[in-house]
DNA sequence: TTGTACGCGTTATCAG
DNA sequence: CTGATAACGCGTACAA
């Protein structure tokens, strides 16, 4: 055996033009039963398969998604991964998938390859690096389909799929003062972030509820670098003023207070208590274990899927509106938030 | 802006014709420097892209990898995978990616659907349920190049990348036994799998060494499904006659080890040292702090690719000869093994 | 140095 | 119901 068999060929086994051939295979109406049959049986004894590049040439498009995400190790975008490809199989889609490293110059690389309609559409989540969107504004002038998620721009007219980061934070920070935190710190990664600026209000918001005024050296900008997290972290731990209470706005950070904290003699909760944003598995096995808000990521990514399916199988029917749907996430307690 | 420019349409623009205008593109010796520089501006001006389909028609490749995966939720293969991609995209390669959910059905499904040369090659991990591997044998003789890594298909005569599994199981069941563990249990997922064998051989050879029985309730086969895995091992744990050492094959029955131990009244280490498989960078901040065996994701993956592309860039030359690569892996000694 | 013609493997249109 | 033909966009042999 070797490299496989075309139409033509198969058809000319049979005795039959490649046209009809094709029919038959693509069960249409006008060919009777009989040739079906015999045409089915042929090409599965032969093992026919079809070429998906002249079927995407012909048909100008490539039954293909392409997925952009910041980081693959990451249990929340691993998840929404998940998400996408259930949905995606169901209907004959493959996925591209590109990790930025959050990585501008990368994410913009990868934007560009996909100029070319390889992939009928893109699910993406910006770069924490980005924000000139000016490469995502020429995709979408090139009319292809797009959808963000979790780190979203707001400056292109699509649909995003979002949780309650407002609330969301406001909600962890209200139970960190619960707990009985007095100086409560926000860790985030870009400032420029969608979610970060939603996270970041919903704690202040929380904050001036309780009528705390915000430190400013509390609100600490990190990068892609762990160590350098690590070092940023641990010098606002052993700092005179250090906050008694942390709201991450992702995983990461908070593993690297997790870190941080062991470089210092303080303990979490006594010292210290801390939740964040994190999908993560374990978080109930860490020491101690650690508070979490649970974004509903495999939904996220199957709804993505869903409304861009939709959106290429009838274009007419389904616009990407301009709109954010959101998704609610779940706050669970654990040791890290726990009053002395 | 609407869809892209064709090059016909391109060639009409600058009143050439369109075979010029390929060639200049492709940087032909046989065009003159004036007009190669007056194509190139041209395309740049009206953002010509070339359709990759019909390029992929034409010289009946794809500039595609497809990568099947058990899992993405897995320290292990997001790293191997960002390997691959850092190597891939160097070389202007495009990733399918695919998980099979550890499920051989899902497997087959993958695999019939990349029979179509969608992909010009592909890296795999075959899921914990493969056994038969007839679905593999069918790619292999429609000469679709394809590299195993980690779990490999001996089966199948291909390069393989895997970590020197016999030593570092037979290095881990010795450290445990070193730490004072008499009675060593072994997590295994299939027992089929590749990793599954090499680790158990490693695990029984030291036994061996050390002069101690294998007990048979001890090897312990586990299964997709994180429940019942606690379940199994909360019941070993509960015997009359329990282990007081693991060795686990793969990161989640380690994880699963901690969440059964928390169901009964033994401590780690006190009454059970535990080593594992893993890759996860949160090792360090379990409680207690998990002993790892690491393995060289990110560079299997780099291997893995590295090999794929020679091959397919030079195929005459480079044959992916049946061999296995061995690329050890490192162990870190952390609280979870400390002797009382 | 540039242009013409053809084929890669499909599917859709038009004829019969 | 089936067959012939054209077209998708590109690259290459052959011609000029």
């Amino acid at each position: 055996m070797s490299n496989g068999i075309s139409l033509k060929e198969l058809a000319a086994e049979l005795k039959l033009a490649p046209s009809t051939v094709s029919r038959a295979l693509n069960d249409s109406y006008e060919i009777s039963e009989a040739t079906k049959k015999k045409v089915i049986s042929m090409a599965e004894k032969l093992n026919y398969q079809p070429n998906p590049f002249a079927r995407s040439l012909r048909e100008n498009k490539s039954k293909t998604i392409a997925v952009i995400i910041p980081e693959r190790i990451n249990n929340f975008f691993a998840q929404v991964m998940d998400g996408i490809e259930e949905i995606a199989h169901e209907h004959g889609y493959h996925l591209l998938v590109y990790s930025t490293h959050e990585d501008v110059e990368k994410e913009k690389k990868i934007v560009s390859l996909l100029q070319n309609k390889r992939a009928d559409a893109i699910v993406m989540s910006v770069s924490s690096q980005t924000s000139d969107v000016s490469h995502l504004v020429k995709l979408y002038q090139r009319d292809l389909p797009i959808i963000f998620f979790d780190r979203v721009c707001s400056d292109i007219p699509t649909t995003k799929f979002i949780t309650n980061d407002y609330e969301s934070a406001y909600e962890g920070t209200k139970h960190l003062i619960q707990q009985g935190c007095q100086k409560i710190a926000f860790l985030m990664l870009a400032k420029e972030l969608s979610i970060t600026k939603e996270r970041y209000r919903g704690y202040l918001d929380a904050l001036k509820e309780a009528g705390m005024q915000p430190e400013p050296t509390f609100s600490l900008h990190c990068c892609r670098s762990d160590e350098e997290n690590i070092q940023l972290i641990t010098e606002l731990l052993k700092s005179e003023n250090r906050p008694d209470g942390i709201l991450s706005s992702v995983e990461k950070l908070a593993l690297a207070t997790y870190h941080s904290v062991k470089k210092t003699k303080l303990s979490i909760p006594d010292d210290l208590k801390i939740i964040t944003f994190s999908n993560m598995s374990s978080a109930g096995l860490l020491s101690p274990s650690l508070s979490t808000i649970t974004q509903p990521a495999l939904t996220i990514g199957q709804e993505c899927a869903k409304l861009l399916i939709k959106k290429l199988t009838k274009p007419r029917h389904n616009e990407l509106k301009d709109q954010v749907i959101v998704i609610p996430s779940k706050l669970t307690i654990r040791e890290s938030t726990m009053a002395r």
